[in-house]
DNA sequence: CAAATTTTCTAATGATAATTAGAAATAGGG
DNA sequence: CCCTATTTCTAATTATCATTAGAAAATTTG
């Protein structure tokens, strides 16, 4: 890898803490530079803004998630069940998020901060991971793993909201995916 | 009331929903003061600084919400089962955080944002509130309202993620607490 | 109405920030 | 070691922002 790829990388890796940290407007580039063992005019060798920097933090941190997810499903033997698809899933989305939490939390913090030209490129992205849960829960419904009767858009939601809501609330580094993602899946779809 | 009173509320307003829109360092005292029909020096006649604005509208908008799920809560009948108490203070939690969506998501989404002081004076309400969920679902589990096996801590979480988000994705105004509450509240607390 | 009080404004002030120009330093290949 | 391309730095520049001083306007009170 390319000394100036690491370079690169490295920005990435301090502006997305910082992002995290202290949201879009809040993060100065002096404070990545510092971050990053740089001056602030050598961030502009490697990016032409801090907005750029600030959407390619927001995409990595949507892509590494939903990469994660589609490979976890993909993975999955096509004999397991539905219910195990959703799991896997689930385990996947959970660890990647805390994997990559500067970047995923950057991202979910400041999404709705966001100037909405950057929003608005961020969408497609967004839309595509939403219409893939969408199909993975209407066939595990189909399929019986989810009960006949819930309303999947709902469902979709409150899954979210509780998966996304652990990079509030769990220590860092005290992430066990596995048993959380066991406990989520059977909180919410208790189907037999 | 008094005028100055109601200036005071009206800076207020819009300073929720410029911290909501952008975020605490997005956020210029000099748009406050526009959005309020002001100039940014008015503001100093009510407020000491920006911080201060910002940390009210942080209180008021957790302790709205606390406020009403405790008068919901309290304002069940005797004889009402655990699960209808349970329904009640996550009707009232979500129908507050709308109706105040500006403070309430002023709230959560800048407090990981936020500067270490205030994080910090704001933790006791925090606390306090968590400290009243946790004991509202034990009192549940007890009563056999809760599945006996769950984990209240982590569905206490699970709950709060998946409530919270709505601020993430209901559309302003379309809103329907009690349909969304009755949902939620189905899905998490499936014990029989 | 006039004096006193409250409220709002205009015009600084001083800090801080994003970005650029262009000079220095560094590194790799011959 | 020297040449060239890459990388990083120092020192502006220009803009924006929170906050203050103090004058004007509006409101209340006697």
């Amino acid at each position: 890898m390319l000394k100036s790829d690491r370079t690169r990388r490295r920005i990435l890796d301090t502006a997305a803490q910082e992002f995290r940290q202290r949201g879009y407007a809040g993060t100065k580039v002096n404070d990545i530079a510092f971050a990053a063992n740089m001056r602030a005019a050598s961030i502009y060798y490697y990016f032409e803004s801090k907005d750029q920097i600030f959407e390619e933090v927001l995409e990595i941190g949507l892509r590494l998630v939903f990469e994660a997810v589609r490979k976890a499903v993909d993975a999955t033997p096509p004999d397991v069940g539905h219910r195990a698809r959703l799991l896997a899933a689930i385990e996947a989305h959970l660890s990647m998020l805390h994997e990559y939490g500067d970047y995923s939390s950057a991202n979910i913090r400041n999404f709705g901060q966001t100037p909405v030209e950057i929003q608005q490129r961020q969408m497609a992205q967004r839309n595509a991971y939403g219409e893939y849960w969408r199909e993975l829960l209407t066939e595990a419904q189909q399929a019986g793993a989810v009960r006949a009767d819930a309303n999947l858009s709902l469902l979709r939601m409150f899954l979210f909201g509780a998966m996304n809501w652990t990079l509030e609330w769990v220590k860092p580094g005290k992430m066990n995916s596995a048993e959380l993602a066991k406990q989520l899946c059977d909180t919410l779809f208790h189907a037999e």
